[in-house]
DNA sequence: CGTACCATTGACGACGGTCAAAAAACGTGG
DNA sequence: CCACGTTTTTTGACCGTCGTCAATGGTACG
């Protein structure tokens, strides 16, 4: 299902949402913006299932969600993570292949389907933007798929700091996500993972004041790392 | 460099062309062959090299190609495998973040960008067409992800039903790829691949006439061990 | 303050990598 | 068509990385 019982205050029209989220309302207006709702997730809060109808594109508007895969023996592959702004859904499969579920609260853009192909059928920008969104999301999967063929290490200190360039500073990042996720994205363990950091912090690459909490104090050392 | 010394002989206009690769030349002929030139390449041939910058979209008449990225220590990564059919280079980035050889005799056709996306901007079919075909393409690396994530049998059987559902029967495959680049693909050694392979032959899953001609002795087994 | 949940650490084992050699397959020229 | 050299594949022995299982420690929240 989808979003079925989020309630009516979990929603509101894009427009009179006040909190500035629209990134640029002048000139180039996204015209994705124009034609969504606002939804509200909780902490572990399914967005769509694997196999549902994917009837929605999204766009971040702040929190983080993940997309993910359950399999038969318990294991989970986790496909990407997404942060404000980012937007995702844009498989133009029938059916969803990932699930998708927010980490921590959030809030979301949904974007129905038909309105948004409507419009990508009369505005040709639109078409070529959606086509330019799918790039990005290839080309980060792309590196997913890259970074799955490395050492635990490098996956780790590739990952540390791919997150810190989307949400963090060039010192320190405040992990949105806990690390059984960071696990299942890098396809290792949360042992492995956690170890890995105890590492890194002994080694003197980083510091971990709080499990969260990662400040690069060698950070030459973690670029070299990532191999 | 990119077709740098490839000669006048390799390269002829597509309409020239006659052993009936065009799709459909009767009502939905697809405008992207209208635009092309087809390009034969050898063995080991490099069609781009990683950091070229994008100028051309591809799309494959015969043979077969790997996108693949080599790593300071040697290590290679195998993006994805292109066939007869297919269509590659779709990344809008400005410059390639792969590779792209040919792993036997293959025949390409070769679609400048700017001229094709001057038809984009005109007809919206074009741009909805190059859309879908990077969906399909962001599809494949997802499950390209997903597919790293497990098991060595179970990734070599994945490859298997994989490669032949694109190029095989029900019963049987020939494979277009060496070991070297199977194991590159799905993050393995070709050691391991090699005796993965044995150990199915083993169990009475497939049988190998050929190293390159793999047969379905017990397809269930296979589908099963795919997890 | 107690109770979950999450993260860390330890001990051990298995899966897959590495190094090395033998065997097959392939291509080339006599 | 066969002999030869090269490349690819297979097989073997051994080792390291990472997964598994289990216990402990930390943190957030009621």
């Amino acid at each position: 299902m989808c979003l079925g019982n989020s309630n009516s205050r979990d929603r509101e029209l894009v427009v009179s949402d006040g909190d500035g989220w629209i990134s640029t309302p002048s000139i180039d207006h996204d015209p994705l913006e124009s034609i969504g709702t606002v939804v509200s997730l909780t902490r572990n809060r399914e967005l769509y299932a694997h196999g549902d109808p994917a009837a929605h594109l999204y766009k971040m508007i702040s929190g983080a969600v993940r997309t993910c895969k359950y399999f038969s023996d318990g294991r989970r592959q986790i496909g990407a993570f997404y942060l404000a702004g980012d937007v995702f859904g844009l498989q133009m499969d029938i059916a969803h292949t990932l699930s998708a579920e927010a980490i921590n609260s959030s809030r979301v853009l949904v974007i129905p389907r038909p309105a948004l192909m409507a419009l990508a059928e009369r505005d040709n920008d639109v078409a070529l933007r959606l086509w330019s969104l799918t790039t990005r999301e290839l080309r980060r999967t792309h590196d997913h798929v890259l970074l799955l063929m490395k050492t635990a290490p490098e996956r780790v200190a590739s990952f540390l700091l791919a997150i810190a360039e989307r949400v963090g500073t060039s010192s320190s990042v405040d992990l949105p996500m806990p690390r059984r996720d960071i696990a299942d994205y890098l396809g290792l363990t949360m042992e492995t993972v956690s170890r890995t950091l105890s590492d890194l912090q002994a080694a003197g690459t980083i510091k971990l004041p709080r499990s969260q909490r990662i400040v690069f104090s060698n950070r030459t050392a973690l670029e070299r790392l990532k191999s």
